[in-house]
DNA sequence: TTATTTAATTCATCCATCGAATTATATCCT
DNA sequence: AGGATATAATTCGATGGATGAATTAAATAA
């Protein structure tokens, strides 16, 4: 239980004013007073404070559409999309995506440099992203001095608070403390997180209703990960190791397909891409390539082989969908969410997992709490990932500005 | 995102010295701002309108040990266990316990009461509330009116925030809204919890590290219940329906025992006592008897037929063991929660299942989040109910006195 | 042109906290 | 014993942000 005093008071409103904007887009300061029962004087003095400093901008009105009511018109405010540049970076297995973007999170510029993750000492893999992130800043003429802050996304065991990784799949040379380092080398604030719940992230910026309650994101790919965000904070539980969605068992068995975390019986080892790319291969005879993670065009051609009729390939996304639907029932049953978004580059066959999925789901929710949970399945692609990273660096300064 | 004002801040801070003392015991007035980083002038303030109030009392010094350093004697103060009165109830299978309770959490007095519970109509069930709650006061010559609040636990589905019963096993007469029903029959105050969210409750209050980060109470019992504790908070979910651990599924089968809620494969058709009692019935070429639950000197018998070496009844809590430990892992792995705690009437035969559970969590909790949750098995026994449940009363009581 | 309506600002007032000074009550030291 | 010292608690003026009422601003309707 905290104190609270003037100080306080002030961020807090300032804070709340920021949200709203964040959440509902442009609006006018009648409607913020009203969003957040604050007095006309308060919003005045609030965003005139802000309209100072420049974080936030007086829409042009004269583009508005014809006004419905008479009086004198009210005047759109929102966050200044021009008042600072962020970095937003997502480190996976073999490259590194660097995004640019705005205050409003619009996505400006985008590159990849690509290399071996995990051969990389501590300093190398520093070197790589600070290479990656002057050149894609040099195609606008900017420098870092221009960013007001930069996000990371790390596959793995992310300690947000500390910046370290204290474990990922992408990389040998954990545990490292990769925030901290950049943020000396840049020096500008840093914020790092898990890839999963970064991406939880994106979604619920952009989702008025995931402010109150919990949302939960579940990203299958090449793994299988999970973000909790309860209230519009994201659950990071001890140390920051939370939802290993990707680790829950679905069988007592000690004979269960090998996860890549050493234990059997895993959602991931039967959802991930690398699971189902393994048990393909087998399936066809075809010893699986050196590479330790299938390609997009691999895994696109296994559904392709699926959607053509073929059985065993069908039993494994059949299987895939009944596993993912016990972890998502157990989900449900355990944290009754309001919504549960299904994302990631693995929703390209979930046409194929849908009616096991659905099955299971049905089985094994309590009917009593069916019907509380909506479940939607979303298209995924690497927009939502950069703009996760670049909400992350943005709700970070925006945090600031609050304090400021 | 909400706003702040001089009104919210004057309650933010009465209810953080209120929770300061419900934490820590009693306080002088330094310790109190030295812990919220309030001014001595702020305490001061504060603390002298809850003593006008009656809310607090000051300690007499006179009985305390020796003197360690010279200076004005420090005043101790705390809550004033004698300012108000609180009911809990407790409804389970076939009985209502009655606790009476201080503010301090002390309870001073007991009933049960017993009914087919049913077979209770919704007026019935509560009538039959209101005269044991009366019988119990008139036992204290004291009356409803002297009463401050009142809190429920009952099992099953509960909606908290409105006082409604979605669906309970003890109960027929669902959807009820005992809450409401009982806040217009006492004129008071009634809060109303799931029973493994009450007990939660009443292992966090006596715990300060609870009050932040996440405390998980596993309750194995007649059936098997979970309360999710973060930041001090219970964790309810959408429409109170959260952490229904027993029926989160260890397996794929549709095959599985069946469970109670009409589903395969739940911890609790594993681990809940009615399984227990019915595989060991099975075992034993006894039928079941009539009774929809086992009593406690059954399951008390059925342990020591285990520890005398019956390998039949070895291999339930064997596997009761096992399933648990792959539930509580998933939670592990899922919520990385600072403690779980393993509690309830169940615990009587922990014993017999710990080596297949701790197995089970070795094999089944990700390395990387080993030794981040601390797993502690506690006794058990009717007074943490009744203290549970007192406690979510004043609760209540408390927030309403920071408001006043 | 004037009345009406709504938005935004200004300014006096309020209120809880803070800091500094004061008061209260003990031990330590000579 | 009595003064010095130390710590706790209270008092009181100052501070800062929110509020409410009054004012100003900018549009439409009549």
């Amino acid at each position: 239980m905290k104190k609270a005093d003037a100080d306080i008071m002030r961020s807090t409103n300032r804070r709340a004013v920021l949200s709203a904007l964040r959440n509902n887009g442009a609006m006018a300061r009648v409607d913020i007073g009203a969003a957040l029962s604050l007095s006309p004087a308060a919003v005045s003095g609030i965003t005139a404070d802000f309209l100072a400093e420049g974080v936030l901008l007086e829409l042009d009105s004269k583009a508005e559409p014809a006004k419905l009511a008479r009086g004198r018109p009210r005047i759109l405010l929102n966050i200044n999309p021009n008042s600072a540049l962020f970095v937003g970076l997502r480190l996976t297995f073999d490259r590194l995506d660097v995004f640019l973007g705005d205050a409003l999170n619009n996505l400006v510029e985008h590159a990849v440099y690509t290399t071996d993750t995990r051969a990389l000492t501590a300093e190398q893999l520093v070197d790589f992203i600070v290479a990656g992130t002057n050149s894609l800043l040099e195609k606008r003429s900017r420098n870092i001095s221009d960013v007001a802050g930069v996000g990371i996304a790390v596959q793995g065991i992310v300690n947000e608070t500390q910046g370290r990784i204290r474990w990922s799949p992408v990389l040998t040379c954990t545990p490292v403390n990769l925030g901290e380092a950049l943020e000396r080398r840049f020096s500008v604030p840093v914020t790092m997180d898990n890839d999963a719940n970064t991406l939880a992230l994106a979604h619920c910026v952009d989702r008025p209703g995931a402010q109150t309650g919990t949302t939960i994101s579940v990203m299958i790919g090449y793994g299988v990960g999970m973000g909790i965000v309860i209230n519009g904070e994201i659950y990071r539980g001890n140390r920051g190791s939370a939802a290993e969605f990707g680790h829950m068992k679905t069988g007592l068995s000690v004979t269960g397909p090998l996860c890549r975390c050493g234990a059997r019986g895993c959602i991931e080892a039967s959802v991930g891409d690398y699971a189902i790319y393994r048990d393909a291969c087998e399936l066809l005879g075809k010893s699986p390539e050196g590479i330790v993670a299938p390609d997009e065009s691999s895994m696109v051609e296994i559904g392709e082989m699926g959607r053509g009729g073929h059985t065993g390939i069908l039993e494994l996304f059949d299987h895939a969908g009944t596993v993912l639907g016990i972890g998502v029932s157990n989900i449900v049953n355990l944290l009754a969410p309001d919504t549960v978004l299904i994302t990631g580059a693995g929703t390209r066959s979930f046409d194929l997992m849908r009616k096991n999925f659905e099955q299971a789901m049905d089985r094994a929710v309590l009917t009593s709490v069916r019907d509380i949970t909506k479940i939607e399945v979303m298209d995924w692609n690497l927009d939502f990932d950069g703009k996760g990273t670049v909400a992350m660096a943005i709700q970070h300064w925006l945090e600031e500005r609050s304090n400021a």
